[in-house]
DNA sequence: CCATCTTTGTGCACGCGTTCACAAAGACAT
DNA sequence: ATGTCTTTGTGAACGCGTGCACAAAGATGG
């Protein structure tokens, strides 16, 4: 429902490939790594590995920006940094609000990986009364009454989310309606935007869902594991069978709304 | 180089698509929200809308788990829970090791997304003296040198690494000897691993350069960007060109070492 | 028991992303 | 200047993931 702007394929930008943008802050680093050992320049097998992947995906990511590079020699090291950081819009500062500062809050605050780019925290902004004024890495957290104010008035476009799961959709709203165009989400739900808004979600839970699951693959590779062992609950789907299970049966013993946030707030 | 075990294609792992694996643990967080309400069934439709995803998509994921699902009717949603929990590995227990215990350790070791599900944090383990013995979360902080014990002690096989980016790879390495084969990386730095073991990665900074990149496109829309504006930096690719940039000229007061952790571990 | 209506499960086509493999480009030596 | 050697840039093939559209399955009502 409902593509990007003028029904355009959402994705796919300006040519650049979705999957390539998210390639090219890994080529960053790897590229700032040589930078600082004066690495005049590097060819695309180096540079590949050491940023993890295949030469020939990295060659054809960097054809994407252009034809930089020289044949038989490789890429200039100092020029690609500063090709990839106009691309990827790192030229420019990039004010950014924190909403939520628990203790992932304040984590993200404390984040070098911030300022070293054109990343600077503008704001901290939570809930909590009682957090008002109290400095996390040198910045005063202000009150979530402050927040249209501050977005306005610093001209910031990217807000991060790492309140509880409860208050994300909400604080989501009113970022958005303060004119919040990119959200990078940490709390464990599904947001609802409107379009032309973007929203990046990280979310450590399922992260380690996946895992377990190939971990459990790997287990069973040699067990074979026990198909219909004897489960606790294998309820076959009949249909209709309401009143199954009250809260607290069998389901576990899981948080009240799915998820806790990364962080409680308060 | 080098694929998963003995030459499989790595992904793909019992017929269920990587996308679909990856998707699971949106599924069962939406169904165990419905379970909470005591919701008995789902139509694939209102699933996929609480999910954020396509009905269509839904439905061919569920496939892949078999026929569950009632057609006229929609899923048992204590059923589905059951079936995902189990194929993602959730019904058994997962010990886990956080290394790192910094700011964002920390914050993961009060996680409440952790214990929800079948993780549970069996050791922080951090490389400062003076943390060991220290509570976090509830759990005393233990010294580096203990690693190898903890972890075969324990029958970990899940590591969460939320050191420096610096200590990264040697962290890696002895989780990986002890008998480790699942990692999560929150450092910003590429991970070597032998085969057989799988690494996720959780990077706050490539995450925020993604939605860099499309906040710039969106702005760049209406002004058109200066192409080739009067930069800083735009020097053609000459071939050698080798003392072009000495440490800390114009590249930009960039971190050390690329990146700082998410968090100092001491 | 039959008709109708809802919703699943999936065959099929399409598009993106990855990888191979190689021709073109340029550096470098003679 | 010419030949050789290295490395880029890319055309083409392939495979995975997505979404459409519909037949099959089963519930529900008469």
């Amino acid at each position: 429902m409902a593509t990007g702007r003028t029904h355009r394929p959402a994705t796919r930008s300006r040519g650049i490939p979705e999957a390539t943008v998210a390639r090219l802050p890994l080529y960053l680093r790897a590229l700032t790594a040589l930078s600082e050992r004066s690495v005049p320049t590097v060819s695309s097998e180096e540079l590949a590995t050491a940023a993890g992947v295949n030469s020939a995906k990295l060659r054809k990511d960097f054809s994407y920006l252009g034809s930089y590079g020289t044949r038989g020699v490789g890429y200039d090291v100092e020029y690609l940094v500063y090709q990839i950081s106009r691309e990827l819009g790192l030229t420019q500062d990039w004010p950014v609000v924190i909403v939520g500062i628990g203790n992932l809050g304040a984590a993200l605050a404390n984040y070098g990986g911030f300022a070293s780019r054109g990343f600077r925290v503008a704001a901290l902004i939570d809930a909590d009364p009682g957090m008002a004024g109290k400095p996390v890495a040198g910045i005063p957290v202000q009150h979530t009454d402050e927040l249209e104010k501050i977005i306005t008035e610093n001209g910031v476009s990217i807000g991060v989310i790492a309140t509880p799961a409860g208050a994300a959709q909400q604080v989501c709203d009113r970022l958005v309606a303060a004119g919040i165009t990119s959200i990078l989400n940490f709390a464990p739900t599904v947001l609802t935007v409107p379009d032309g808004v973007d929203v990046r979600k990280v979310d450590l839970s399922i992260e380690l869902q996946i895992l377990a699951f190939h971990e459990q693959r790997k287990a069973g590779e040699e067990v074979a594991a026990p198909e219909e062992a004897a489960g606790a609950v294998p309820p076959p789907p009949v249909a209709h069978r309401a009143p199954s299970a009250g809260p607290g049966a069998d389901s576990g013993r899981q948080g009240p709304d799915g998820d806790v946030p990364a962080v409680m707030p308060a």
